[in-house]
DNA sequence: CGCTGACTTGAATTCGCTCAACGCGTGTGG
DNA sequence: CCACACGCGTTGAGCGAATTCAAGTCAGCG
């Protein structure tokens, strides 16, 4: 029978790389595959935890939000991330696509069945959360102790790697690229305002260490400086 | 053969809980105790990973370091939890001890060698790691979006109940307790500076909600206005 | 008793926030 | 086609919370 897959983009980055044959066509039976407007939600903060998912392409936030409603982003999950909470009772936070996206979903009961009868895929998981948490360990001192250039440098970084090298269209380097996250997410994820925001951006540009061609567009001009400031 | 494991004051909370017999009877033969005095220093960030560790009692921290030297305090590790980075290349943090404290460590070989051939402990391993990273996430939310004052309240009723339920001594209440960190280490934890932490101390103190009999001391007198404080 | 290190307190400064106005591109309806 | 409104982003002014810098204060200890 013909397997999803087989032709998949991520087989062997996500969660599935090394899994053997058999895992992989259990896997196979249990998953669909499910297109994400962007704006669209697929997780809400505090729910059930209904389902769990590859993230196949797009960006995609999680996100928490304090008592009187502002927000902070949480992550961002991006091409061969996992999403969802295995193994707990409720999600701890929301997922919202934030470009459109495509995502490998699997129904949290059937997943959580066969990571329990496959050591593999639970390995698997296992790896990918240490390294989650690694990340998000590194994302607090951003959030803790960096002022708001720090923050923008480092998340203008971040963004530029992890599409080189989770892109499908695999640009190495430092030309012209969409953000898929408007300014105000921008400052949800950095723990900033939207003010905030706009004038390190303002402020870059005219440094000459950043173009900014349009709203949704930006230009890495002078990495080296951006990482100096990033220090 | 007697066992360290039969005896111990975790059993049935760390990592160790729900194992099978045997499984319990080879994490003894790997693991051996150890005592650390407060200050003392478990990992050090960016080593090779070495070893992995039960807290079996005290509290040790988790740092890294800014470029310029500043720290920032990754989570505390209390009674319970567990240590290291089994799977990986490098320690991502460094671990010290604050007060003395009694660990139950393994050799990362070892360690791995037994979670890959025992699926059970993978999988207790993984919903430890799982909820750590639910943790982590939910301090972000402190540190990117909270004031001094809902930082060290939250910090004070985080403190308090750890040590509710995970303290040997398991007082149910607010009465006096011991601090285990500093004013700078608090100050770490928060992302704030050590003038900012003594001066919402001493607010809170005038303002009736807590008493610091000492500097290493509090008792939370008003939990309900702390807990309204925290929000 | 004086020294040391941890903590507290005060004053000045600064960075980012709040509030408010404005600009720009896009879509809609006249 | 123009007028207009709307959403998003930018810019400015003023403010305030937390930091920085600088003195104190206090407890523990030789």
């Amino acid at each position: 029978m013909k397997s999803y897959c087989d032709t998949c983009a991520i087989r062997n980055r996500s969660i599935c790389a090394g899994l053997k044959d058999d895992e992989i066509s259990l896997l196979n039976a249990i998953g669909r595959r499910r297109r994400l407007k962007a704006g669209e939600r697929l997780l809400w903060e505090g729910d059930e935890a209904v389902l769990v998912a590859n993230v196949i392409e797009g960006v995609l936030k999680l996100s928490t939000q304090t008592a009187d409603g502002k927000e902070q982003i949480l992550g961002l999950a991006h091409s061969s991330d996992f999403l969802g909470r295995p193994f707990g009772k409720t999600t701890p936070y929301g997922v919202e696509a934030l470009t459109d996206a495509y995502v490998c979903v699997f129904q949290r009961a059937d997943f959580d069945r066969v990571a329990r009868e496959h050591a593999g895929l639970e390995h698997k998981l296992l790896e990918r959360t240490l390294g989650e948490l690694d990340r998000t360990r590194r994302w607090m001192l951003l959030l803790g102790r960096m002022n708001a250039e720090q923050k923008l440098a480092n998340f203008l970084l971040e963004m530029s790697d992890r599409r080189a090298n989770a892109g499908s269209t695999g640009e190495p380097g430092d030309g012209i690229w969409a953000l898929p996250l408007s300014r105000q997410q921008i400052a949800d994820v950095l723990g900033l305002t939207i003010e905030t925001v706009s004038r390190q951006f303002t402020r870059m540009k005219k440094d000459g260490l950043i173009d900014l061609p349009s709203r949704r567009e930006v230009a890495i001009l002078d990495r080296r400086a951006l990482e100096y400031l990033a220090a």
